[in-house]
DNA sequence: GTGACTGCAAATCATTTGCAGTTCG
DNA sequence: CGAACTGCAAATGATTTGCAGTCAC
């Protein structure tokens, strides 16, 4: 893989942040800073990415897909009304993830996704007024 | 929701298959006996079967979405190979979820999805040949 | 120099929608 | 009858691809 102005800002941008976005945002993010960046280049490279184990896929759900720079395992939560995708930082979930990890081996399988749904934190601080996002 | 030949043929089909198809899928199981069913009512059942709770949508993976007429939470497996979607029957697993699926309300969510990756039977043994499916 | 990379525009393909006619309750 | 349903064809919209030019090694 050779490097690229593109190609590092797409990697850099995706790790700089703790949300899970897609190409379309992360296309947003960029574009301010390289106007002429196509959003083709954009989705090229994080499926490049995606290939070599740099980013995860996170296309549970069904909408657009998204992005995670932070490549280990781990449980992820889905926003039934905005769509974001958030992490999931609960203790005893993550011990529970572990021990589903332990059993992948003798079931032949070699990754595992959780996902929760749930309203965000985001959605419930603003739930009585009309949401547009 | 009213009745309709089409509704119940979609939704018997979808009940008597252990996979879990493609919304194209169903349509090519179906066209036989109903040479005129358009895609799109399969589709436009599907979701209303989806929102009725009476089918759950498998759409982790990014590819084609799969429905599943069972509607219990369990954890499916995902063949990188082939796509094919299977439901995972190992004890401790399903064991792991129910623990799970106890912290659900404590974290505000509902629902919980499982995921492995790993290849299938069908591909495994398979595995020598050049297989296209 | 050559193969990988980019931007752009056009193509793809699963899914959705508009519409006119049909069917259920 | 009126609302919900269907088939068909056309629209949508995210993602992919072809191509010609550019850049990294």
């Amino acid at each position: 893989m050779k490097r690229s102005v593109q190609r590092e800002a797409i990697l850099n941008a995706l790790r700089s942040v703790k949300t899970h976005p897609t190409a379309e945002e992360l296309h947003s993010m960029l574009i301010e800073s390289m106007p002429h960046l196509s959003l083709a280049t954009v989705y090229r490279n994080l499926e490049q990415f995606s290939n070599a184990g740099l980013v995860q896929k996170v296309d549970c759900g069904g909408e657009l897909r998204r992005f995670d720079g932070n490549i280990a395992m781990h449980p992820h939560q889905r926003c039934p009304e905005c769509g974001r995708v958030c992490d999931v930082e609960d203790t005893q979930l993550v011990k529970l993830q572990h021990e589903m990890e332990k059993l992948l081996p003798a079931l032949g399988c070699r990754t595992l996704k959780i996902e929760l749904c749930g309203v965000c934190n985001h959605c419930h601080s603003t739930e009585t007024q009309e949401v547009t996002i």
